[in-house]
RNA sequence: GGGAGCAUAGCUCAGCUGGGAGAGCACCUGCCUUACAAGCAGGGGGUCACAGGUUCGAACCCUGUUGUUCCCACCA
């Protein structure tokens, strides 16, 4: 029955095969089941240009733990994979490509690069699927979803049509984030600011009637030339006598009045502001209210267009140069500090974005944002940890409008037509909108939705949605949403408002986020710094299930974490080492072995059995607050030390006896394992599987088993604390022996004085072997003469040993040790005789003061006996 | 300008609702004790950033300080 293991766990033999298996077993398939309870978590989709990351690996990780855990818990669990066709990014990679072919988007025109693509996506986008299913990932496969396939499609055109019905979806001349590389607009959330240094340039602008100049001051000197104001605060008394004056344009000669407008703050720079309508978000406000002329001076790319004068052509850097190079030509250059002020950059390019003018569509945010804050206000839907409603609720607070058009060609088009005269025609169709228009020939809107407009969908466009299926009635809202921190505004946010306007439901009971894999010094991972840990390789190394385990261990919840080899060769260790623990045992196991606990059970089985108990309801529990690196580590501590350096060093003794008590140990073993490769099995499926395959079990496979119980007839409180005195003696020996450098090969008889001869003689075997002794020797009075004392609060232990014994010596250790309990007794008995701590604390810790003190005072009266008898 | 996180052993980090400081790696000593040297046993090493406060009791809660990282923000 033995099956035999090899004798180091090599993660590759196992890995691909088990997957397959779990395939073949159609496990991780999950469908409406009214006689469970479903649990369900949609996988944040990758890009379909992605290659998996180690951020992919963490997150994809532990949305598996989950989904594994709750699938053993005989939940209905359904883990919903997919992609995102990432417009933006995508289309950059492929005009990229095509730039090594020679080809421009121009050359090719819209079907043409669509057909690009889409092909594209045929080759590459299965990649990352592939790459997924590496890690161990059990979704759903069948149900996979693209955001660009039919269905989301369909749920893409159905929420803007409704939206627009509603009103909360525009259009308008709006100034937006522009990208002068990608060329197209990006909403605020795409914008990245960070801290530049620049300078703050003084320019002097000439009155008209010759009366002198007003200084301004700018970090954008170039904009300059698409001024059509300048504004002073009105109550400011330096330049009330200016309001209303004309001024003269420098370099252009262009004729702009002097306004007046409470956005001024007197106190800062000069007190006067140009007023550039088409290149500043404030400054557009600012023309708006004063009917300030808009006047663009700058094509897509950045560059100054024919409103520039003689700076057109010039790309934004060189117009920067030239203007302020004329400006002090003709003498009107003030001051130049240094200033450092924030830049705005695209989020895909790291381009320097622009503020431009530009006929945009926008979703109307704040009645959609209000039920979305709610929400989270009631609980609905819950983050993990806690701290992350907050970034939330600020955000959604100060929400603006979501500028939700691209000027990209790969994504949803915008479901808009226009007629000759620009009349606006909204339909889910062509014909539709023609039929709109009277029968007016129309063309379609060029641009395509931003590419989160789709994903914000996707808790129930892949669920069916906008058709009724039993999916979306079983399964919407989902469970738990995992993913990191860094796109809680482009994704999460809009998940949550999306799913409450279209479903009536926030998508998600939990969201639950965790940070971001950074390199071993602390800095993120990146293509252009070269530091990125690839993923599949550390796989091929050490295994998925220590990539897995090291990834779940120590991390405490929303924290970035550093990734480390260390750490995954520690958890290739522990996978080793639950390995040759399994090899142990079915190495032992008759041939007529019946699985099943024995019906009466040895002292050291209760221990174990009740120590592994207490670790089923730990992790259970700790798993429910979603405390996964606390779990990994109780799970880590008692198989390695609990189960394989105290549980089966001892059962050596045992196989060795009597053949019951052999017996006995091999079914609590097989018990155990059976148990504990269960609870690990989220953490380290591949792995867990094998074992589980080899030990005797009952089922098909683990990961369809089911989850461990807390169990109270595995409760034994009596027997923990005797086998722990045993553990006390065993370790009391072994330290008195390494002090003394005493080879374990040197043997020597055990004495020991007890009042719990009992308890010593069960335990007597254990002692012998762990504590290499020649024999043990229990009774009530033993002469110390030349012998080494050890001394615990249940037993006084002797091993003689003339030739090394120093008496002077073992007399000094004794008061040492006496010292250091009479310490601990002078601490306990502080608090046992303060007033307030007997009247306040709780009596669990009053009665643990008192048992420690117990414990104190037998081991302080023990020392004595052994120094009044040196 | 707001907000958040972090500061614990040489390094990387755990420490769940306050009740005698932990792990991994590194280091030192001794072991191939027949599951595992990817191992075993033993050991050294910490003013839990600093200063106050609350409490019978603080690494943990509160306030402030310092350092550090990040997020948000239209002061030209």
């Amino acid at each position: 029955m033995a099956k035999e293991l090899s004798k180091k766990y090599d993660p590759l033999s196992v890995e691909d095969k088990t997957y397959k298996f779990w395939l073949k077993g159609n496990y991780f398939s999950a469908k409406p089941n009214p006689k469970k309870t479903p649990y369900c978590i949609v996988m944040p989709p990758p890009n379909i240009t992605g290659q998996l990351h180690m951020g992919h690996a963490l997150d994809n990780a532990l949305q598996d733990l989950l989904i594994r855990w709750r699938r053993m818990q005989g939940f209905e669990a359904l883990w919903v994979p997919g992609t995102d066709h990432a417009s933006i990014a995508t289309e950059m990679k492929i005009v990229e490509a095509m730039k090594e072919d020679g080809v421009t988007k121009a050359d090719i025109g819209r079907d043409g690069f669509l057909e690009r693509a889409w092909e594209w996506k045929r080759a590459y986008g299965g990649r990352i699927v592939d790459q997924l299913k590496k890690i161990g990932s059990s979704c759903d496969w069948e149900r996979e979803r693209f955001t660009m396939d039919e269905g989301c499609s369909r749920a893409v055109l159905e929420v803007f049509i409704r939206l627009y019905e509603k009103k909360l979806i525009y259009r308008g001349e709006r100034i937006v984030n522009w990208c002068p590389v990608c060329l197209t607009s990006i909403s605020d959330a795409e914008v990245e600011h960070s801290e530049h240094e620049g300078f703050f340039w003084h320019i002097r602008y000439p009155l008209k009637d010759g009366g002198g100049f007003v200084e301004i001051a700018t970090t954008r000197p170039e904009t300059m030339l698409g001024d059509t104001a300048v504004a002073v605060n009105p109550n400011d008394k330096r330049y009330g006598g200016l309001v209303g004056k004309t001024l003269v344009l420098p370099l252009l000669n262009r004729e702009i009045p002097i306004i007046a407008d409470e956005y001024v703050d007197p106190e800062f720079g000069t007190g006067c502001v140009k007023i550039t309508p088409a290149h500043d978000p404030n400054d557009f406000e600012v023309g708006l209210r004063h009917s300030l002329p808009v006047l663009n001076v700058m094509n897509g790319d950045a560059t100054i267009n024919e409103n520039g004068g003689k700076y057109s052509g010039m790309t934004r850097e060189d117009a920067r140069r030239a203007v302020v190079a004329d400006l002090e030509a003709a003498g009107l250059l003030g001051e130049t500090k240094k200033h450092v002020h924030n830049v705005g950059a695209c989020y895909r390019c790291s381009s320097i974005v622009e503020p431009r003018v530009s006929m945009q569509w926008f979703v109307k945010m704040k009645p959609l944002a209000e039920p979305a804050i709610d929400a989270v206000k009631t609980g609905e839907t819950k983050f993990v940890p806690e701290r992350f409603e907050k970034i939330y609720m600020n955000w959604m607070e100060n929400i603006r409008d979501w500028c939700i058009s691209r000027q990209l060609w790969w994504g949803h088009r915008i479901p808009a037509w226009y007629d000759e005269s620009g009349q606006v025609y909204v339909a889910r169709t062509e014909e539709e909108a023609v039929k709109l228009s009277g029968g007016k020939p129309l063309t379609q809107d060029p641009d395509t939705l931003d590419t989160w407009f789709s994903s914000a969908l996707w808790p129930f466009s892949t669920l069916g949605w906008p058709d009724k299926t039993p999916e979306l009635d079983y399964f919407y809202p989902t469970s738990t949403l995992v993913t990191g921190h860094d796109i809680i505004f482009f994704w999460v946010a809009r998940m949550i408002f999306s799913g409450i306007e279209q479903m009536g439901k926030s998508p998600f009971d939990t969201v639950f986020i965790h940070g971001l894999i950074r390199d071993s010094q602390g800095r993120k991972m990146s293509k252009s710094l070269g530091n990125g840990v690839e993923p599949l390789e550390v796989i091929a190394e050490y295994g998925a299930d220590a990539l897995r385990f090291s990834l779940a261990t120590g991390v405490s919840p929303g924290n970035d974490m550093r990734f480390s080899d260390e750490k995954v060769l520690s958890a290739r260790n522990f996978a080793n080492k639950i390995w040759n623990a399994t090899r142990f045992v079915l190495m032992n196991l008759s041939d007529d072995f019946e699985p099943g606990l024995p019906e009466e059970l040895a002292m050291e089985d209760k221990w174990v059995l009740s120590r592994y108990n207490a670790l089923v309801a730990d992790v259970t529990g700790n798993l429910e607050k979603f405390e996964l690196g606390v779990a990994a580590g109780k799970l880590y501590d008692f198989i390695w030390d609990i189960l394989c350096d105290w549980y089966i060093e001892i059962t050596k003794s045992r196989v060795s006896a009597d053949r019951s008590s052999a017996e006995k140990a091999q079914k609590v073993l097989v018990y155990l394992l059976d148990g504990t490769l269960r609870l690990l099995h989220p953490f380290m499926p591949f792995i867990t599987e094998e074992l589980w395959q080899a030990i005797p079990h009952e089922g098909e496979s683990i990961m369809i088993s089911s989850w461990p119980q807390f169990s109270q007839s595995l409760v034994f409180e009596k027997e923990e604390r005797d086998f722990t005195s045993i553990m006390d003696v065993i370790r009391g020996v072994r330290s008195r022996r390494a002090e003394m450098n005493v080879p374990p090969s040197k043997k020597a008889k055990i004495f020991i004085v007890t009042d719990s001869a009992g308890v010593f003689v069960q335990g007597a075997a254990f002692i012998q072997r762990l504590g290499y002794a020649s024999g043990i020797e229990i009774g009530s009075g033993y002469d110390p003469d030349g012998a080494i004392q050890i001394v615990t609060s249940a037993a006084r232990v002797f091993i003689p040993m003339d030739e090394l014994i120093d008496m002077e010596k073992e007399r000094e250790r004794l008061e040492k040790e006496k010292a250091a309990v009479q310490k601990d007794i002078g601490i306990i008995n502080a608090k046992l005789t303060n007033d307030g701590f007997m009247a306040k604390a709780p009596d669990k810790v009053v009665a643990l003061e008192r048992e420690k003190l117990k414990a104190a005072q037998e081991k302080l009266s023990k020392i004595d006996e052994s120094m009044s008898a040196l």
